[in-house]
DNA sequence: AACTTGACGGTCA
DNA sequence: ATGACCGCCAAGT
């Protein structure tokens, strides 16, 4: 196994608890210089490959916006899995995003 | 080796 | 509020 910015990226979305999320930001900003908000979306690209343990879907931008959305199978596939979890989806956006925010820097 | 492309975010007009 | 720009840096071409 690898130790590199993508095995520690994958730990903390890994940690997201269920029904929460977080944003490519938050935790390109908790590995602190080891990379950027892209990288961290770059990292979540590769999952695709990964055994799909990780729960990518709990990750979008900082307005709560699912940008992510379009590299998920089906039409609206992390927004119904989003819903599932119990947020509030409304134009790609969780209206409840505040309330539903994890952030790793002050929750680990 | 050079150029483009992003699941981003901050700043400024 | 909206849009342009810039920094970020690994991968693909």
């Amino acid at each position: 196994m690898e130790h590199g910015f993508f095995q520690k990226v994958y730990e903390i979305v890994r940690r997201i608890p269920y029904g929460r999320v977080t944003s490519y930001g938050a935790i390109a900003e908790f590995l602190g210089s080891r990379g950027s908000a892209r990288m961290v979306g770059w990292a979540l690209n590769s999952t695709k490959d990964s055994t799909g343990d990780i729960p990518a879907h709990r990750v979008v931008n900082r307005n709560g916006l699912l940008t992510g959305k379009r590299h998920f199978g089906g039409k609206d596939l992390m927004k119904e899995l989003l819903e599932s979890e119990g947020l509030i989806i409304e134009d790609d956006r969780i209206i409840n995003f505040k309330e539903k925010f994890w952030d790793p820097k002050v929750e680990i």
